[in-house]
DNA sequence: CACTCGTGGAG
DNA sequence: TCTCCAAGAGT
């Protein structure tokens, strides 16, 4: 056992994180360094939020780079078109993310004249502000005290206190461990030290102990089992399902259609698609459930995983014409992944 | 409250 | 190849 030893109390650890936060804090595009007394403009700890809700670092870090670019302030967000927005956030996933992004930003930008309002109750009635992100503007953006508990912060509680019960049934308890330790003392740089601490040092597969500040009152590491924590519920197998997108082509254009605003990949563009069912689609029900009459080639299949189902699509292509929202080549960055993945097949391998 | 909702990188 | 999973929210 170590000079801190497990009886390093809750102060204590509290002052080794920060500590260890205060030399190691990464560096990220919309953070201020620790400490300096700055705060980062709401708007962009918001933003950086929201796109890093179950999104990683390095896939959010360029579309955070180009939101702000391209619209410097909220009010700029606020007033931009709804297809150029669910264009720009194409490709980062959760697409009911980038809806209430900007029904969010109307708000703020409209009722509020540009503010965020600075307290968690506020920030919660915003839409797509869910109890995380709430805290964690309330702390990051205006220095209040919040508990601050996204999946980092609930790894570290589970093994700082190892939480026998697995996820999700255990968040609760998980989330009142983590308030245990939360004070008014530098509540931002708490908030992200916790989750700097999960992202880097406390990670799911191979926790670094041996760098950890907290170590010491760790329970799991005394065990010697902190891998195993958090425990967690196995998930449901993931079905497959199958379906057919057309790609008709009318030179460099290619057909895209706006898909309805709720539901899956809500309020983008995709190519025509058959529905998504159980059963493979035969060549002859895809001709058939074709949006337009035309010489349909197959262009083979392509695979993708969503959340809750895998799906096979199958792609035909043609040259033709129909009532569509008619798109270069180059404008196809607009699309989610599973329709760039297709049109990209459809275009190139032709069977 | 269980289910829906994307994506790409790591191991 | 396959499993896991990343700063969750809405319904």
């Amino acid at each position: 056992m170590t000079a801190k030893g497990n009886r390093m109390n809750a102060p204590a650890l509290r002052a080794a994180l920060l500590d260890w936060y205060d030399a190691h804090a990464r560096s990220l595009p919309w953070r201020a360094p620790p400490g300096a007394g700055k705060r980062t403009d709401p708007y962009f700890v918001w933003l950086s939020e929201v796109m890093l809700q179950q999104t990683t670092v390095p896939h959010a870090t360029p579309y955070f780079l180009a939101f702000t670019r391209r619209w410097p302030t909220v009010s700029d967000l606020a007033a931009e078109e709804d297809a150029e927005v669910m264009a720009a956030w194409a490709g980062l996933g959760y697409y009911a993310r980038a809806r209430n992004l900007l029904a969010c930003a109307r708000a703020v930008a409209g009722r509020r004249g540009g503010v965020f309002p600075d307290t968690e109750e506020g920030l919660l009635r915003l839409p797509g502000v869910g109890a995380y992100t709430a805290a964690a503007v309330a702390a990051i953006a205006f220095d209040r005290e919040a508990n601050v508990v996204d999946g980092n912060v609930e790894r570290v509680m589970a093994r700082l206190f190892a939480v026998e019960p697995p996820l999700p049934d255990s968040k609760p308890e998980l989330k009142r461990l983590a308030g245990s330790l939360a004070t008014a003392d530098r509540p931002g740089d708490w908030a992200q030290a916790l989750m700097d601490l999960g992202a880097t040092v406390c990670r799911p597969k191979a926790p670094l102990c041996d760098r950890c500040p907290i170590s010491g009152a760790c329970a799991a590491y005394a065990r010697g089992d902190q891998e195993t924590f958090p425990r967690k519920t196995k998930k449901a197998e993931r079905p497959r399902r199958h379906g057919v997108a057309w790609l008709l082509t009318d030179g460099d254009r290619v057909a895209l259609v706006r898909r309805p605003p709720k539901g899956l990949l809500g309020g983008m563009l995709g190519l025509p698609t058959s529905d998504w069912r159980a059963a493979p689609w035969t060549d002859a029900e895809a001709l058939a459930a074709a949006p337009t009459v035309a010489a349909w080639r197959d262009a083979g299949e392509i695979e993708h995983v969503f959340t809750h189902f895998a799906l096979t699509l199958r792609v035909f292509r043609a040259e033709g014409a129909m009532a569509a929202e008619w798109t270069p080549r180059a404008g196809l960055e607009a699309l989610p992944s599973v329709f760039l993945k297709a049109a990209k097949a459809g275009l190139t391998r032709l069977v």
